[in-house]
DNA sequence: CGGAGCGTTGATAGAAGTCAATTGACGTGG
DNA sequence: CCACGTCAATTGACTTCTATCAACGCTCCG
């Protein structure tokens, strides 16, 4: 656990071996989870926040007619759920995506950390800006991009977010999400994915058979997406 | 500047005497900005954060062919640009849409906040995390809604919002907003924003004449645009 | 062998966008 | 006081994007 903590953190700011030790000394027990698995529901009041060890996550919201809205797809090394550590009442649900291992960490040891790691405290609540930041463009992307674009972007952020944790190979990763988790992250129907992403495989932009996603051409991708990894704040600085 | 940020911390949390007066101990400038005025824009590195006084400002991120996406509208009392205090490198902008007064506090006051002040950094963190919350919301409205049901989500949050800084009246408060910023805000177009508003009216759940809206029928309307408070974390507890 | 799940396809419907023009409210200057 | 300009709201006609419905094929696995 301590390993994938440090390196989400070490991509912002320095860590002291103060801060080091207090991340190694975290409570915590690990969990592993089957797919479409729930690890947290909208209304609970949790009294742990998980983090992703391995395996692919995400946030979803239900609505009323019963369609759903993902509003966050997580991978290895996202603190997922920091957000319930001081939220009451969850707003969403939490839940896998495949199989996870996952790290439940007590909210009194966060809280603990926020009595006397300043310092740590800003960096753990810069990963919640980053949660925020990443809303926003994925809802830049929803109003404002047609589906193309919007699928372009979603592929590009997963590869940037991928190879902060090594899961990327090039311009190759694993993605293991289907066409239908695809449409609710999006907001649009499967059908109309599937069609989208024959047109991103037809115009040589990527390619994507069974979970391995290639892009082809990231330039054309980045633009056709409007991507700019900025807003992931990857730049180490002192915070 | 004090009160109106106590307020919306109190909403959230107790504040001890220490922290009250921490609070009004914080450096600040004040200043009055005409409409539409950019205060920070995307790229920038800002070394003060703003919270609104009064008056109404938003965030938005402009794409390729010029056209916006408004990805948040602030109200009296948000600390808008908290998340800036953090981040590096804005990954948005943010302005006025009405005239607007707000107080700029310089980020070595907020970080001197966190070295000292753990409980009120927590509840400093915790508006970053109703933010995103509310970014959560507006993605679901966005994917999941029709037009009809995410304006009327959208309105009971303005209503519920304002009403913690006591800018309602019963069912009804000043929205100086016009349909081509909402239709921004919405990821739709002007026209369909206006007929969508029609519908809103000519069924008698809102009213909206110039400024002022009111909600006629808060149950449909709430039923419609399945809105539920709960995601502004409006319970006083500890944090 | 036979589901079950996923990706794919065709046909059709519906929601929302675009374009272009009109109306109404205000404010300014002659 | 009226002509004029501006801005926001409104309307109509038409187009485009995306959803829906209903199949069908493939692969994996019990």
């Amino acid at each position: 656990m301590r390993d994938i903590l440090v390196r989400a953190l070490e991509r912002r700011d320095r860590l002291s071996q103060e801060e080091l030790d207090v991340i190694a000394a975290l409570p915590h027990r690990i969990d592993i989870l089957p797919p479409d698995t729930d690890i947290v529901l909208e209304g609970d009041n949790p009294t742990e926040s998980c983090l992703v060890l391995s395996g692919f996550t995400h946030r979803y919201h239900i609505v009323e007619n019963g369609r759903r809205q993902i509003s966050a797809v997580h991978v290895p090394g996202d603190f997922v759920d920091l957000h319930g550590f001081l939220l009451d009442h969850m707003d969403h649900s939490v839940g896998t995506l495949t199989a996870a291992k996952v790290a439940f960490i007590p909210h009194s040891a966060l809280r603990a950390v926020t009595e006397t790691q300043p310092h740590l405290t800003r960096l753990l609540w810069l990963l919640t800006l980053v949660d925020a930041a990443t809303h926003r463009q994925w809802l830049v992307a929803a109003g404002r991009l047609p589906a193309l674009a919007q699928i372009a972007h979603f592929i590009c952020e997963m590869h940037a977010r991928l190879a902060i944790v090594g899961l990327t190979e090039g311009d190759s990763f694993l993605l293991p999400i289907s066409q239908a988790t695809l449409s609710d992250a999006m907001g649009l129907s499967p059908v109309h994915i599937n069609r989208t992403l024959q047109d991103l495989r037809r115009t040589g932009l990527i390619s994507w058979h069974g979970d391995m996603v290639t892009i082809l051409d990231r330039h054309k991708l980045e633009k056709l997406g409007q991507f700019d990894a900025a807003y992931l704040s990857l730049v180490p600085r002192p915070r």
